[in-house]
DNA sequence: AATCTGTTGACTGTTGACAGTCGGCATCGG
DNA sequence: CCGATGCCGACTGTCAACAGTCAACAGATT
């Protein structure tokens, strides 16, 4: 009488559910920097037990989320101005590799019109403000996907809970950065071939992008 | 009676003390890649409970020193040929931003001394491997901190764990990597001001180190 | 009034116990 | 001989309870 064949069960822990309820309170500005996050309250409100609770903390505070004040409490971690603009060189950084390995690989093209893919959804979602900060996300991610550096991604992943809260909280007044506009020419400098002109491109996308957030 | 004025008691916490002798364990070859980590074992060897090391090893896992395999179990992890390589590219990405950083940096001359004595150490040393590691891991992570990003910083401690273990595994007949001759030209091209020549020099550090280490 | 001293409440740190899941082995039926 | 089934041991996942620490307050002592 199944109408559906079964399909392989959830199997993710409790602790992976907290943690992405919680990523997602804190980068979705439910709680907003500097609030104090209780453990019993935490664990209360998903219903489930302090530890499980504690480790999803402890993972967010090493993605630089959260950070501990006083005995050990952990608080929703704020970014001054100065920290944004770092953040920003170092996602340069990393992007910058990923745009050096792209056009240096075999598969450029593909990999090119993945991206304008990217960009195309930046311009459908613009209406929404966290589906148009996802997309941004996306795209980025994808930049470095396509680098096909494994560590690369890694890194850069490290530091998307960062990137995410700083646009998230700064960024509503200024969703022209997430443009399709402002995106395309990275893509075009990639597709171009030359890869010190496309790191220039993508950094001054950075240095302008940090220097409207950190404002 | 006191012979010694009271001094501030360490305040670390046990979670705290079984990362870093986990972290060590793991990093220094105590465990081999491939090794299981039960948390119960470990926990009655460190003496303390097994939700304390859980944490502890939840955040080497986030370090990528430990991945999970079937069912949840934690082995230390290995890193393939293609990862080392893709590592390093990393770190030169990171460190390459910290190079240029301290070239455009005002304080360049003190930068460069404080690199010096860095260097220095790394021919004291070189007869203990563990500390000739610990001062080649030194060097390059004072580079990044003189950069004055801290960003950029706490990015390169994330990969830190997995460059030792790294380097600890496969590093034993490479000393000559970690020689103050190797080392002393990045030092003498910040010195210099170009940045480009440089990233360049760094560039070719971290191909060579790469390659001898992905062997 | 100023200061010291218990006391209380709100936290986190740490622990031991229980429950669920899986691989492997023995067992049983063909 | 072979496959299915049921048990056993070794894990991790999760929880509730205990212990320790600190800030804030109230009260006692000068």
């Amino acid at each position: 009488m199944a109408t559906e064949p079964l399909t392989s069960l959830d199997r993710s822990t409790l602790r992976e559910r907290a943690l992405d309820a919680l990523r997602y309170a804190v980068t979705s500005g439910q709680y907003r920097p500097g609030d104090h996050l209780g453990e019993v309250e935490l664990a209360g409100r998903l219903g489930v037990s302090r530890g499980t609770v504690r480790e999803a903390l402890r993972h967010l505070q090493q993605e630089g989320l959260v950070t501990p004040s006083a005995r050990g409490m952990l608080r929703v971690r704020a970014y001054t101005s100065t920290e944004i603009r770092e953040l920003f060189q170092v996602r340069a950084a990393l992007e910058g590799l990923a745009v050096r390995l792209i056009i240096a690989s075999p598969q450029r093209d593909t990999a090119v019109t993945a991206l304008r893919h990217a960009v195309a959804r930046l311009d459908e979602r613009h209406r929404d403000f966290i589906a148009h900060v996802d997309a941004d996300m996306a795209f980025h991610l994808l930049l470095c996907e396509l680098s096909g550096n494994s560590m690369l991604t890694t890194s850069w992943q490290q530091l998307a809970g960062r990137i995410r809260t700083t646009v998230m909280a700064r960024g509503e007044e200024q969703t022209t950065l997430m443009s399709g506009g402002y995106h395309a020419p990275i893509v075009d400098a990639i597709e171009a071939g030359d890869a010190g002109t496309a790191v220039d491109v993508l950094q001054q996308h950075m240095e302008r992008a940090a220097e409207r957030l950190a404002a």
